[in-house]
RNA sequence: GCCACCUUAGCUCAGCUGGUUAGAGCGGCGCUCUUGUAAAGCGUAGGUCGUCGGUUCGAAUCCGACAGGUGGCUCCA
């Protein structure tokens, strides 16, 4: 969320101390408790503990936050002990602790051998990561000691202001094989008031909620009848998805690529050709026909449909590149518990696209697309960062040395020339190729990934894929995938929460709402004869002519998030002119100032043609 | 899929430890008012309390299964 400062590096003793004040504040509740890991994580901390057949809710919080605040009042000095491996374990066995026990037979060994089994947090929790262990430390305060890497601060009095947040479930070292764990959360900061403007935070986070909004704003919803995962759209709601996906469409026709469509599902060969049938096979909705025998699914993917089209005709290497887009709904099975809101759904609408070119085309076609989504970002006002994702020593990737090696560093080339902000990963590509992960910043300051770039050199193969060089070889063209928004499902979850549903003219599901001051004749017809001016320009308006006060429409339209409100009555009908009521958030110029309604209409309407999300009207 | 919690009217929520006709605000509808930039007044209709089963003389309330949701874990081509 936010970069880690010099104060995040005071406050890191300060959260690792309290996850052992609560570690031993459930000791003393739960005397029975076996403790796992405790680290420090953004704004706070957390620890596992099993307590075996004790479940935990938020109701026991106020109990354990008073032991805590027990032992910080007490201002117990933290004792720091060192021992060798062998003996810490003693210590753990007569302690029963056995996920300690676990821990620390896992760092004996890590002390010979490379410590690949042990994820960063473990390490970091008990020892310093990488070398060879001969002492591991103890923290100690009153009756409380903890294998624990630290640093701690120096007593129990001297950490700050903290709240516990929530409890979940969480597997022993992540793994589900594993028995399951209680995982308690707290958030921490140095003082009240930085805790405070945190919880301030996350009480706005939950006022945006795109879920929340959603409804108030009747953008979407769920139907128990049709099924989890599977949101269906309004009116307002489907406006936002056409707009958002013309824009990528035209966004993409603009660079070079063209509309093909596909139907949503295929037989299963397609994907038993592509390997996505054995690698992803439970997650593929089955259909089944009942005139033939064929077994179908619905796609997941939009690639190896594709990659029919390319291979439908015999292609030159003259004929590269070839670009396809599409936006359209792919279907995952995702696992139940992974769904939520638009964030995860189960029909997933991609603005995808896929390139055929040539290896020395790479670089040029990255530099295309990255126009495209910088383009993108910049109308919705989002900050970009991207991670280059690339291979590490594994094996389990498929295609040459030499080809992830130029396709690296063509990624590479095109990210700096497009002078984005970036990082390199390695051992974050996927098996088929190296990509580009694009992450938009938020209104709220929290990151979110959204488009990405990535090249296959699989496909190609799979599919035998080729082009006539001109020696007249034949040789596999290699595939570029993108999506700019990512899936309109999940950028609409991560937008409606950017603008907190304050859509800019270009997407508001309704532009202008006009408010009628009585229902009178004349003001109907004058009405009237708004909207058909309106509906010309192409612009989206809403005449609100019931029986109630002003002041209660002028509400409504406010709740509704309506950019500009206009009332009429006779002084309008008389003079021609309005006086609009901008959206506060997209006013830049102070004061009234009455405008012709003609000009007022092409002014909105050249707002939405040209997506600004300012005006440049007077209110 | 796993752990915990949740599900009462279109929406937001009351309904104490099981006890006669389940409440409110907003919204809807009707009437009065014909209104000038964030909520006029009065009236009225909406619920087999997520579904199914069980315990009980009696279940919105207790138990179980299922569905849906929330927070995590795991996963995310």
């Amino acid at each position: 969320m936010e970069a880690m400062s010099d104060s995040d590096d005071q406050l890191y003793p300060m959260r690792h101390s309290l996850a052992h004040i609560m570690a031993a504040a459930v000791q003393h509740l739960w005397p029975e408790a076996k403790f796992g890991v405790g680290p420090v994580v953004e704004n706070g901390f957390y620890y596992d503990v099993d307590l075996g057949e004790t479940k935990l809710s938020e109701e026991d919080f106020g109990r354990i936050e008073a032991e805590m605040a027990k032992i910080i009042e007490a201002d117990e000095p933290f004792e720091r002990l060192e021992m060798p491996v062998d003996d810490a374990i003693t210590w753990a066995q007569q302690n029963e602790q056995p996920y300690k026990e676990e821990l620390l037979n896992d760092l004996k060994r890590a002390g010979t051998t490379a410590a690949k089994d042990l994820s960063q947090d473990e390490m970091g929790t008990i020892a310093e990561g990488g070398s060879a262990v001969e002492n591991v430390s103890f923290y100690r305060n009153g009756d409380f000691t903890d294998l624990c890497r630290g640093p701690h601060v120096e007593s129990t009095g001297k950490v700050g202001a903290f709240k516990l947040q929530r409890v979940s479930g969480a597997y022993w070292r992540g793994n589900e094989q594993n028995a399951q764990m209680q995982r308690i959360y707290g958030v921490a900061f140095a003082t009240e008031k930085e805790l405070r403007q945190h919880l301030a935070m996350l009480e706005e986070a939950k006022k945006r909620d795109h879920r929340r909004l959603g409804q108030e704003l009747d953008l979407f919803i769920f139907s128990d009848m049709v099924g989890s995962g599977l949101p269906l759209f309004t009116p307002r709601g489907t406006v936002l998805r056409e707009e958002l996906a013309a824009f990528s469409n035209s966004l993409r026709e603009r660079h070079g690529f063209q509309k093909v469509w596909i139907p949503h599902m295929t037989k299963r060969a397609l994907y038993e050709a592509s390997g996505h049938w054995d690698k992803f096979g439970d997650e593929l909705f089955l259909v089944k026909s009942q005139e033939t025998s064929d077994e179908l699914v619905l796609k997941p993917m939009n690639c190896p449909h594709h990659t029919r089209i390319y291979a439908a005709q015999p292609r030159s290497y003259r004929d590269l590149p070839i670009r396809y887009l599409e936006t359209t709904t792919v279907y995952r099975d995702e696992k139940s518990g992974e769904l939520g809101g638009l964030n995860r759904v189960r029909s997933i609408t991609q603005d995808d696209s896929h390139v055929f070119c040539r290896q020395d085309q790479i670089e040029a076609e990255i530099n295309n697309l990255l126009a495209a989504a910088g383009e993108l970002y910049a109308v919705v006002d989002m900050k970009l960062r991207v991670r280059l994702s690339y291979r590490d020593d594994g094996d389990g990737y498929l295609g040459s040395a030499e080809l992830w090696q130029s396709a690296q560093e063509q990624l590479k080339n095109a990210v700096v020339a497009a002078k984005l902000n970036y990082f390199e990963q390695d051992g974050e590509a996927a098996f088929y190729g190296p990509k580009i992960d694009f992450m938009a910043t938020d209104a709220l300051g929290r990151e979110h990934q959204v488009a990405t770039v990535q090249l296959d050199f699989v496909q190609p193969e799979r599919f035998g894929l080729e082009y006539a060089a001109d020696d007249d070889g034949r040789v596999r063209p290699v595939m570029i995938h993108c999506a700019l928004l990512g899936s309109i499902e999940r950028f609409l979850a991560v937008y409606i929460e950017h603008t907190a549903g304050r859509f800019p003219v270009w997407l508001a599901p309704e532009q202008i709402r006009v408010i009628s001051v009585n229902q009178e004749a004349a003001t109907v017809a004058f009405a009237d004869k708004l909207a058909r001016q309106a509906e010309a320009l192409g612009l989206r308006l809403s005449v609100d002519n019931s029986n109630e006060s002003v002041g209660k429409k002028i509400r409504a339209a406010e709740v509704a998030k309506v950019p500009y409100t206009v009332v009429i009555g006779q002084k309008e009908i008389e003079s021609g002119e309005v006086v609009p009521r901008i959206r506060k958030d997209m006013a830049v110029h102070e004061g009234e100032a009455p405008i012709g309604l003609e000009q007022f209409l092409q002014t909105v309407a050249n707002e939405a043609k040209t997506r600004v999300h300012k005006t440049s009207l007077h209110g």
